[in-house]
DNA sequence: TCCCTGACTGGTT
DNA sequence: AAACCAGCCAGGG
């Protein structure tokens, strides 16, 4: 390990509680979940973070999160993709011929944790 | 330790 | 609509 390594890795812990969140049925963006974690602006580490997940000991819904025009990413290594919109469908998701979602319709949009609830602008 | 590669994104061209 | 580009940062060679 190299000097203070411990350090960067408190991310992924973060990264996944916010994963956890989201609701069966709805997806988040990869750049929506670091903002949520508090690191905007780091969308490629959430993808990283993602990557590093065993499934056989996660219990993260990794499958809800989608970039942000509303597709599955690719991954190095293949036939994840397929898998991904079947558990996504699986919950009730539709995609169009193209392999697109609807962000506007599925995207999860959770509830600001503050005092004021609301103050549109 | 330097260098490169990613499950990304928003702004430009 | 698509290609490019600069930030982002953890791992592995």
């Amino acid at each position: 390990m190299s000097r203070r390594s411990a350090r960067g890795s408190d991310r992924y812990p973060r990264i996944y509680r916010v994963v956890r969140r989201i609701p069966r049925g709805r997806v988040a963006t990869y750049g929506q979940v670091a903002e949520l974690a508090g690191l905007p602006g780091c969308a490629r580490q959430v993808g990283y973070a993602l990557h590093a997940l065993d499934d056989a000991v996660d219990d993260v819904p990794w499958q809800r999160v989608v970039n942000a025009r509303g597709e599955i990413s690719r991954r190095a290594v293949a036939g994840i993709e397929p898998i991904q919109q079947q558990l996504l469908e699986a919950e009730g998701i539709a995609f169009d011929a193209r392999g697109r979602l609807d962000l506007t319709l599925f995207q999860w949009r959770p509830r600001v944790r503050k005092r004021n609830p609301e103050m549109r602008v």
